[in-house]
DNA sequence: TATAAAATCAAAAGACATTAGTTTTCTTAT
DNA sequence: ATAAGAAAACTAATGTCTTTTGATTTTATA
């Protein structure tokens, strides 16, 4: 299948598409060597093993999410710039399930470049935040709230396990958009009555 | 290890402990076997296979989850049942993160306890927003909403994921409460007076 | 053409689920 | 109490899938 020189890059996102369509706890190699057109142990010459494939692919993987987050900010700001991340951030889960799980798997050595996405995507988002003056401990009860919503929407989304026939994306907004009108409210007036 | 004689529920319970403790995926026969002071085959005595053990977990989890938030909002109603059941919701999670990946595990076979627990706890969610006098489908989103944020959060916590030293509880009500409150206020109790 | 990289064959070594046939153990009815 | 039958557990074995290493050959590059 493979007429050009195998490279690392190849091996990883033959990988990447493996794990994106039949999950990612069923990456082996063979499939992967069957693909690129050569044997299992030819991997070896760009891969060392499977744990490092799985290493390089949650890299790969937190990396591409934070480019695609980062690209869905430019020009927005504010609630608008939140909600355009937060749609970036889920359809990447929808459509790269199993690199999204990788990008979440433990790592069983140090991944740097897997940190410095993830500490990438953060600032990213701790920047659009700066407008809300949020207290450093506000600051982090938002962060987690917003992905705890994208992360528990898209994978419950992509497992199936919303059965209805209610529109996904409005659902999506919907929760999304009432979420973000509750971050912005420091003076929030004491209503009686 | 075991003095009395195995049955199908000891051997479901041996299987919980160990996904909780090694994950879900880690799920193989031999240490139930061992568990259960049995050898491998036996076990087909009390389980038809790997696959019948898998959705015997699921069955078991979802009920499990069920009951939980069911007793979580016994004598409690609005706004005070949906944190309870959030929090009885999230700590099942976190103290059987295995069971709960079981519960989400796509069936390979139709699995009617596990559909059965499904909707008893949906029926329950039903229940408690009733006083909120929504939509047919605002209804749905708002379902969608509070367990997006509690199925993210809690897997999102258990993963190790939140690196900060910043209370979890306190994140967890923060975000919770903000969401709840975005709902529309049930009218009070209109007391006699 | 020399050298390094890549791919190959061969094989080891271990897990794994599952089946078949047999033996043990418990239960139950006489 | 005991014999019959059922349930449970066992031994043995099969077959598949997996990663990984070593030694060798092919291929590309400088």
């Amino acid at each position: 299948m493979a007429k050009h020189r195998v490279t690392r890059a190849l091996v990883v996102e033959a990988a990447a598409r493996h794990v994106n369509t039949y999950g990612f706890a069923a990456l082996t190699l063979a499939p992967i060597a069957t693909e690129l057109g050569i044997k299992i142990p030819s991997l070896y010459n760009h891969v060392d093993g499977l744990d490092a494939l799985h290493a390089a692919l949650a890299g790969y993987g937190a990396q591409a999410l934070f480019l695609r987050c980062q690209d869905a900010a430019i020009g927005r700001g504010g609630a608008d710039a939140l909600l355009a991340i937060a749609e970036a951030y889920r359809s990447f889960i929808i459509l790269n399930p199993g690199i999204y799980a990788a990008t979440l798997h433990p790592q069983s050595q140090p991944n740097p470049e897997l940190v410095q996405a993830n500490r990438s995507l953060m600032e990213l988002l701790e920047r659009i935040l700066i407008p809300f003056e949020l207290s450093g401990s506000d600051r982090t009860h938002v962060l987690r709230g917003l992905r705890s919503i994208v992360h528990g929407f898209a994978t419950l989304e992509e497992s199936g396990a919303f059965g209805l026939p209610i529109d996904m994306n409005v659902s999506f907004q919907t929760i999304m958009t009432a979420y973000i009108a509750s971050i912005h409210k420091p003076r929030r007036t004491v209503s009686l009555l």
